[in-house]
DNA sequence: AATGAATGAGAATTCATTCAT
DNA sequence: TATGAATGAATTCTCATTCAT
């Protein structure tokens, strides 16, 4: 991604210029093509056509760079990764008072996936697939999140500063903070229609600040019975 | 039918001899077949062919019982919020102190995501697709499940007694519970790829104990704030 | 069909009755369903399950009856010549005189194709289909019309008295009646969107008047040279 | 596209070299291939896999240029209207004393029938079809034949030079010679069936000739009645 | 005798993928 | 390099026809 980074960004040719005769700009539109898409469709009901023609691109073209409709998945799966890390780049919670942390990071997280639907949606389609191609990415393992260095850091120093219980688990407490921002946005359509519940800005609103007091409640220290009103 | 099943149920031979000339239970035996193919290969994935074979019935029949592919996709959704809700009638935590309901209530919705992997994918297919489908269910509204109900009943007695703070809504509790179970379960693939966490057994075991507490400690009265855990 | 019409005629009991157990009765209404349905929507857009339907017949009960599709097309289109036949039986040209009787066959012809279009329509179904069935009815030729023998009067007729010609075919005298009857009412659409012209009841009206004149001209004694002014 | 003509054209060798990436050498084939089903077999049981396989193209292929059966039915029928406009520019009555030229319209008009048998089994096809095709076709007039013309001017120059009456409207004159050229076409096998009558050669030289005096007794100057042959 | 249940054999249409220029 | 032309292999859906009660 940094090598096409420079391509693009030295290059200094705008986006106006001719299309044609770039391989690295073509690919960067299959690319984005093909996320939208398979977000969008899932991976059967994705059209390669429709992805040629949204990157405005030849389908031989597209055949030549990505291989087949299965690599062109596993391309847009990975682009899928390396976009949402891009955006916790932009998370800093490093410097914050780790009970302001926590808020941001609930607030981040729920923005993150409401933005990016796409994200959620491919998540839920290689899961329905169960895993198959992310399972074959050789280097799934190097698109794990530095978010959750950061969070070990908030943890460590709650808990060295006595705010919060010692021992947790930063990808469990992940999961935990992803799991509750992640349900609602995922099914927002069935919650609507079964349980009445409009998952709009005022409801997320009111969630972040919700999930953050849960957040808090789960990582204050002392047990369950000393909890009630241990703080000051 | 009734002598039908009678037959049936009488015969002690499991389902090798032909079942034959019963309208009710080949539509039952496509409903299920049905349920197992969309829920594994999604809505375009799912082959009308191989649900059929499934069913051990020919495609023309199916067709004249649902009328076309969309029509049986409708037909399997209901039937898996059907199916979940009877299961659901088999949960008795109203009986329970409240405080023992709530790890109840997790550990048994916990196992329904997992014995019941269909539901999360239904879910989760519907979900991509938009809700198209639920929506227009004329009926979704009775599929809610009487669990909330008992959620209710749990949390007011829980504030009665004072072990529970008041306030809290119970379908946005369900929610919170829903959401700490679903997510695992739902990315039990990505989860083990990129974090590699392992969502076995123990690992589900331990999350249970893990959110009753989390939940406890959400419910307990006295606190951080103001939030209560009410909608907006 | 006299046999037919005795039957019903002697039961007594009126239509209202039980529609079971009456098999001339079911194989009358399979009958008219098949040549509404044939003619509507042609030898192969014909549902041999709408047919059955609008009898109020089962599709095995229909087929004990006529065999197979064929059989029924084969039926109905006999059907449509049987009840053409008869509806020329109304027809009372013979005793009329012969220049008006003319104008009466136009009349006739023409509001005889109009009112049972289903008539034109298995014509031209048939033909279409290289009159594979009616050459294989063995008794087509019975199904000829008694019209020919009353128009065969009235040629003759009007050659004695002198105001027709002698030596006119009364099989081709038809054939032209037919043929100028036929066409408008037949290519009623293409007519109407490629030359404009509305086959509705004024047009039709003023048709059978120029018709009948034309015929006149055509029989009217004397050479082409001579013909003009020859009418006192 | 001309190169390509140029190669098909001088080869010399008949069609059984194989034509290859020549998109409007296809869409031709196509076309006449669709012609032949669908006047052979009517709209229904015209099948799209002999189109393809006459015409020497693949299914999909048919699918891209023509969209679905019900195009293709369309440009079929667009195309047999334009062969036959294309044909009836071979006719030049124009010159022709009038009288003669009457001749020369029925026997061209009956030829014209005879020899292209598919255009009477597209209009009885769209006919018995209510015409859904034609009248969505925005450009059917365009279609309409410049046979009009003609005949109005030899109609008009009849009427002057006195051997015509005045006052004839040129498309019911040839909806009226239409009438007389096309029933005994169309109908042909029923009436062979029915009545005995070969449509053979010798009987359609009889039929020209004789619907030639028909057709100058019914323009001759005089007459019988007031009827004049103008539309209502 | 009458019919609901069932199906084999197609038919239209789609789509990922490759060819030939 | 780039792409319009082309297709094999499904896939959904239909329909005449028969079975079994």
């Amino acid at each position: 991604m940094t090598a096409r980074d420079h391509d693009t960004a030295a290059e200094g040719t705008p986006s106006v210029a001719p299309i044609r005769r770039d391989a690295a700009a073509s690919k960067r539109r299959i690319l984005a093509a093909a996320l939208k898409e398979f977000s969008d469709k899932g991976r059967e009901g994705a059209r390669i056509e429709a992805i040629a023609q949204r990157a405005q691109v030849s389908k031989p073209m597209l055949y030549s760079y990505f291989g087949d409709k299965e690599g062109l998945y596993e391309a847009a799966l990975r682009e899928a990764y390396v976009q949402i890390r891009e955006g916790e780049g932009e998370l800093q919670i490093a410097s914050a008072d780790p009970v302001v942390a926590v808020g941001d990071l609930v607030r981040f997280t729920l923005h993150h996936f409401v933005s990016k639907p796409w994200f959620i949606r491919m998540l839920n389609t290689e899961n329905l697939d169960g895993g198959r191609t992310i399972r074959a990415m050789a280097d799934a393992a190097e698109i794990q999140s530095r978010l959750i260095a950061q969070i070990g850091d908030v943890l460590e120093r709650g808990a060295k500063s006595g705010v919060f219980r010692a021992g947790i688990d930063p990808v469990e407490f992940y999961i935990i903070v992803a799991s509750l921002c992640y349900f609602p946005v995922s099914n927002k359509h069935t919650l609507r229609a079964v349980f009445d519940v409009p998952i709009d800005a005022d409801w997320l609103e009111w969630k972040a600040e919700d999930t953050a007091e849960l957040l808090l409640r789960y990582l204050a220290p002392g047990g369950l019975g000393e909890n009630k009103g241990d703080r000051p």
